[in-house]
DNA sequence: GTCTATAACGAGATAGAC
DNA sequence: GTCTATCTCGTTATAGAC
């Protein structure tokens, strides 16, 4: 790579990310399903033409958008969990469903695009997986931890429910037992469920103290999945 | 009130659902964000003025949309919960779970309108409370029955959350005793958690016995609001 | 009084010619 | 990359039919 070829790849970098930006504004302002390649290019002044040699369609911007809310949270929820020592796992737990709350409550739309209702029109492709994937590899790392050192308490699995969570177990938990593939997996999606109720205004006169409450609902959710108690 | 007036309600009670009807067709197609009242004016045959005659504005529309949705799920949840025999605590907190989530399953853009991302631009008034609060009272008087009978078991309060416990079961659940009432509340949040997961297609590729694994899911939630284990 | 239709406003999106 | 002609939208004023 020559200047001029370093130079244009960061010129591209710039535009692409001024681009993203923009479109970010206005997820806030008029939503996912209004987003509009011409309104962003209106207000970076450019045409909308030059905006398809970034994007190709209107989809891949959204879809860029996706993944960089998902790894957005992904990180946010890998830095939380390094300021507290491996050992602690209950903590660690809480910690990292803390991270996602205030990151979910600090860009309520890049949350609403990611864990609100479908974009109409929109299926996310396959490549939005892996950065999807990092918030719910560190909760399992943590359940992991816990399995592979003191163990995991309390948690029972119904026989019914057994082939399922092994399934379960093998495709997305590795290493756990099932009964605990099986409890995390419900504990991800109720966490989502406390979050996505606080950002989305669910709880207005009826929780008031959400940091509390929320503190002490996923502590509850790690002991639901065999944390030992805090 | 008359015969000529009683023709005259009729009609009005008629042409009013016929646009809320097409409205509802126009959220599943594109979304809540782009409902517009031309298009089901346009759709009806009729001009877009003479639909405010029946609904003075777009978000009027939008309110009367998710007032009935409200109203829809919360009487699917009170004839569920009626089948089932009164002192089967347990058995009528399952049954409104999983009669909450058919509803979902069944009306996906209408569970996105009241529990997905809200509308840009869009308030809910106060006049959608009493219809949102129909389905929560039907879990609050299962919690509610269990505890005038039986008694709840296993739920615990920390001291740091009591003021706030007891602030909402004065709010929202009198009569039931504060640790019952947060209990209440964060499973409420977790159940609507697991059915926007499975509604949202967050569950893709994850769970694959979806209907047993709510059901387990919901046990497991009634057991943390103190219900006897099934 | 109750309704529908016509026409218009200001704003924004869109398609195509150049 | 620019311009224009033609769409959409929510909303209102007005007039006339029942």
């Amino acid at each position: 790579m020559n200047a001029a070829e370093g130079a244009r790849a960061r010129a591209r970098t710039e535009v692409t990310a001024a681009i993203k930006d923009e479109a970010r504004r206005q997820l806030a302002a008029e939503g996912a399903a209004k987003l509009s390649l011409r309104a962003v290019a209106r207000e970076l002044g450019m045409v909308s033409s030059a905006l398809y040699r970034y994007f190709p369609s209107r989809d891949d911007l959204l879809t860029a958008l996706i993944i960089d809310a998902y790894d957005s949270l992904g990180e946010a929820a890998e830095t939380a969990q390094a300021d507290v020592p491996e050992g602690e796992l209950t903590r660690r737990w809480t910690t990292v469903c803390e991270a996602v709350r205030g990151w979910a409550l600090a860009r309520p739309h890049e949350y609403a695009l990611i864990y609100g209702s479908p974009v109409p029109g929109y299926a996310a492709p396959a490549t939005t997986v892996p950065s999807a994937a990092r918030v719910t590899m560190v909760l399992i790392g943590v359940v992991r931890d816990a399995h592979d050192g003191p163990g995991l308490t309390g948690v029972s699995l119904p026989d019914e429910l057994r082939p399922e969570a092994e399934r379960m177990a093998a495709d997305i938990a590795p290493g756990l037992p099932p009964e605990a593939a099986s409890a995390m997996v419900a504990a991800w999606a109720e966490l989502f469920g406390l979050i996505g109720f606080e950002v989305f205004g669910q709880f207005t006169r009826v929780v008031e103290d959400r940091e509390r409450f929320f503190r002490h609902a996923a502590a509850r959710l790690g002991a639901s999945v065999g944390l030992p108690a805090a």
